[in-house]
Order: C-alpha cells, then sequence, then structure tokens
DNA sequence: ATAGGGTTACTG
DNA sequence: CAGTAACCCTAT
C-alpha cells in the first residue's frame, strides 16, 4: 500500500463509501455533488472517485492488482456454520462471475432453481398486505433477478411449497408471509437490537424508527431476519453490498467498536435499505456471538 | 458521464 | 525493482 500524491484521506474514504451506498456504484457524478460529500470531496473529480473505489475493490477482494481477476471461491453456506469466516472474501463491486458450485442446493442465479429466500423477499418487499398475486410476484422478481423461461412454473411450484410449509400462505389469490413466521424472523432479529442502545442520540433523534415496536424498522429488522433464519440465503451477493458490509465489520473490528457498525446498521435502517442491512445484520450477528460480553462500547 | 486500459509516482 | 495507489486517456 504505497502512499503517493493527493493520497486519499479516510475522510474521503467514508464518504465515497457512504456515497457508493446511498447512490450506488457508478454514480459518481451524483455522489460527487451531493451536499452530503460534496464538501469532503470536493477536491476529487468524479472518475477519481471511479478509480478509488476501484483500488479499494481490488485491495478488498484480495491483494490482487486490478488486471489478475482472482477467482475467489464462497464457501458452501450450508455446511458449516463457522461464525467467523463468513464472508472473509468477496469479489469487487466488479463483474466477477461468481459461479461456484454451492453444492447441490438451490442457489445458482441462472439456470438453477428458486430459492426461498428469493420469494420471501419479494413478498417482503412488495409490502402488499393483503398479499401479491402470482403475477406480481413473478414481475417482481423478473425485474430484480434473471430468469430462466420456466421461471413462471417453478414459481407457483414454489409457492405451494412454502404455503404447505406455512411460511408463506394463500388468502384468495394472494400470498404473503405468515405472521408465525414473521414473529419467528422477529425474534431473530432481536438478538440485533441491543445495539440500538448503543447508538447514540446522534441522527437518531430525527428518524424515529427504532428496532424497536410497530414500526417500518421493524419490519426491515423482520426482512433481515427472515434471511438469517433462512440460513442459506447469502445468494447473490457478489457486489458492493458485501464490500461494504465487509469493510464495516473489519472496520468494527480493529476499533473494538460496535458503535460504528450500530450506527451504520440503524441509519440504513431508517433509510429503508433493506438489502444492505441484511448483510450487515449476519454479520454483526456473527460479531456479537463471537466477541460477547467483551465488547465493551465505550459511546 | 462512465468503464476500463494505460501511465506516473511513490513505497518497501 | 516490484507492487500499489493516484492520475490520465480513450472508447462507448
Amino acid at each position: 500500500m504505497g502512499a503517493p500524491k493527493q493520497k486519499w484521506t479516510s475522510e474521503e474514504e467514508e464518504a465515497l463509501r457512504r456515497g457508493v451506498l446511498k447512490h450506488g456504484a457508478g454514480k459518481w457524478r451524483t455522489i460527487q455533488k451531493d451536499p452530503e460529500f460534496s464538501p469532503v470531496l470536493s477536491s476529487r473529480s468524479n472518475i477519481d472517485l471511479k478509480d478509488k473505489w476501484r483500488n479499494l475493490s481490488f485491495s478488498a477482494s484480495g491483494l490482487g492488482s486490478r488486471d489478475k481477476i482472482k477467482v475467489l471461491r464462497i464457501k458452501a453456506p450450508s455446511s458449516s456454520t463457522s461464525p467467523s469466516s463468513q464472508a472473509l472474501l468477496l469479489p469487487p463491486p466488479d463483474k466477477v462471475t461468481e459461479a461456484s458450485p454451492l453444492a447441490d442446493s438451490e442457489k445458482s442465479s441462472q439456470d438453477g432453481k428458486i430459492p426461498n429466500s428469493m420469494i420471501i423477499e419479494a413478498l417482503y418487499e412488495m409490502r402488499d398486505p393483503n398479499g401479491s398475486d402470482v403475477d406480481a410476484i413473478c414481475n417482481y422478481i423478473e425485474q430484480r433477478h434473471e430468469v430462466q423461461a420456466n421461471f413462471r412454473r417453478l414459481l407457483t411450484t414454489k409457492l405451494r411449497r412454502l404455503t404447505a410449509a406455512k411460511k408463506i400462505e394463500k388468502i384468495d389469490r394472494a400470498y404473503r408471509i405468515t405472521e408465525s413466521y414473521a414473529a419467528k424472523a422477529s425474534i431473530a432479529m432481536k438478538s440485533l437490537s441491543p445495539k440500538k442502545d448503543l447508538a447514540k442520540p446522534l441522527k437518531a433523534s430525527q428518524n424515529v424508527g427504532l428496532f424497536a415496536a410497530t414500526s417500518p424498522a421493524l419490519d426491515a429488522a423482520a426482512a433481515a431476519a427472515m434471511k438469517v433464519a433462512d440460513a442459506e440465503a447469502k445468494a447473490h451477493l457478489a457486489n458492493e453490498h458485501m464490500m461494504e458490509v465487509e469493510r464495516m465489520f473489519k472496520l468494527s473490528e480493529e476499533t473494538e467498536s460496535l458503535l460504528t457498525l450500530a450506527t451504520e446498521i440503524y441509519e440504513r435502517c431508517s433509510r429503508g435499505e433493506v438489502l444492505t442491512v441484511l448483510q450487515v445484520a449476519q454479520n454483526s450477528f456473527e460479531f456479537e456471538r463471537n466477541s460477547s460480553a467483551s465488547s465493551t462500547v465505550h459511546a
């Protein structure tokens, strides 16, 4: 790690990460112009942001320079549940077609089957209290994922199975997540909720969406927990989500500050960035279990 | 405006 | 002298 020309400060890096988190990787101009980051990133051009992000990405993906694409393999989620090594290696926010076999279970994004989590996710994010019919679900997933020709048929089959498993219920022609399953998921999520106490009254005072009770944030939490509970739900983590999570995880490890993590989780949660929260939840959950009582956060 | 290849400059 | 990070150039 050299220290050449106009070296990026940690503030600038942080601003960049948050910018990517907020606007997505690729919207460099947008990030640069965002009043939230422009003070810090004023001396950086959109191209600088792009280049920096590229550097960060490749260094995070494991030592490689950018022209040497390293093929990294992600361990199968189902087999071992070792807490710490969940996502120590991760692909850059670029292409990196991660085509890991992942055992014999459901996982492949293209030619495989439909993961349960995909449907749960879809149902959840559509947030229709009356449930969503097959068409809606089908359309929703098709817009978010590449699907195969007989996708719809597979979907209906899967829906039937989930219904039988009492994870979802069918009302008229609409499907929705069952209360029991949602509740179970919420309970799982409570493992994370103590962090809300650690989160300082930061911006928290504004976005009063604590994990507490009947708030949209709880919805997000429940959605997150569902994925956690679903175990092998780390399907398509190929991109900057995991990238960001990994960064934060290391950060919190290094500084031994759960506060940073908690604050981020909270902010994202309040912002409704469910998908990102999911990833954070998984990692922080394990982090908590590892460091148990040792992690005394000094606010 | 962005992605990606290429170049320069700094570090160990 | 190799590796890396910042910077530059160009096609899309």
